[in-house]
DNA sequence: ACGAAGCCCTGCAAGC
DNA sequence: TGCTTGCAGGGCTTCG
């Protein structure tokens, strides 16, 4: 489940093994992910180097000269630098062969993630270009979300995980931005004032940053068989916690379901 | 235009 | 123990 912290950590973990590498080789042992794997079109990156590498909301973006590679983690995919020959194990679809002798494997057990491939800015891409602001960028501000909610009745939760609104705000970092900034869930978002708007920005901003910055310790080393998703290991204080006493005021947490995602809140200080 | 629901897929946990 | 069932979730797609 890589939210945004575990793929801007996993942008960071290969970025050295890729930066000013050349692509020998793309294998796909299994094209079937969230969208048909371009096999032919992935053949135009090889003998390519690797000119710079980006994030954009959840996609990870790695360019040439002859185009760019889109990966998508979707819900449990995750990469790692391995020996080139390395057997490759069960979900391993697809690896990125470099002339170094590593290759970076894609693993994704359930397939809703997806490697594309863009031959102009990738940014311009349909599954992109849409998409509203980073959430960790000064255009994402109280003001912005305010403008946003005015005519959308939805609970503030979807509100915030809408891509068109603000990317990069997934299930789990959303029920702990609205515990953060004491914020209902199922309010609905043009219920809410703009004063609370403000808080709900800086906390989905802290949450998020915190979680980079946990995430780059715990997944430091990509050559790790285990290099599981940090997010484990860091501190949240209400998702998954049902049952469990607030860690603010000691009351019960609470799980219920919006849009068909489990929330979890606290009903005493989140109003 | 918006909002709600459906769908893709596999691993895991719970129930029998 | 071994089956079946249900659930989880990102985000596009379809339906109302």
């Amino acid at each position: 489940m890589p939210e945004l912290p575990e793929v801007e950590t996993t942008l960071r973990g290969i970025k050295p093994y890729l930066l000013n590498n050349t692509i020998q080789d793309i294998v796909v042992r299994n094209p079937s992910l969230r969208w048909p794997v371009p096999v032919e079109q992935l053949s135009l990156l090889k003998g390519c180097i690797v000119s710079s590498l980006s994030r954009r909301a959840k996609y990870v973006l790695i360019h040439t000269q002859n185009g760019s590679l889109i990966l998508h983690l979707g819900m449990s995919g995750s990469v790692r630098i391995v020996d080139s020959s390395l057997e490759p194990g069960k979900h391993d679809h697809v690896d990125i062969v470099l002339n170094s002798g590593k290759s970076i494997r894609f693993n994704d057990p359930r397939r809703f993630g997806c490697l594309l491939f863009s031959s102009s800015d990738p940014l311009k891409h349909q599954l992109i270009n849409h998409l509203g602001p980073e959430p960790l960028s000064d255009e994402f501000d109280a003001e912005y979300l305010y403008k946003q909610s005015r005519n959308r009745s939805v609970a503030v939760k979807n509100f915030i995980m809408d891509g068109k609104v603000v990317v990069g705000v997934g299930n789990i970092y959303a029920s702990e931005s609205l515990f953060l900034s004491g914020i209902r869930p199922t309010i609905a978002a043009n219920k809410i004032s703009k004063p609370r708007y403000e808080k709900l920005v800086a906390s989905i901003k802290q949450v998020l940053s915190k979680a980079i910055e946990s995430g780059g310790t715990s997944l430091r080393d990509f050559t790790q068989s285990d290099g599981k998703p940090g997010y484990f290991g860091q501190e949240l204080r209400v998702y998954g916690k049902e049952g469990d006493p607030c860690p603010r005021c000691g009351a019960k947490i609470k799980q219920i379901v919006i849009g068909q995602r489990s929330s979890f809140y606290c009903a005493k200080c989140q109003r």
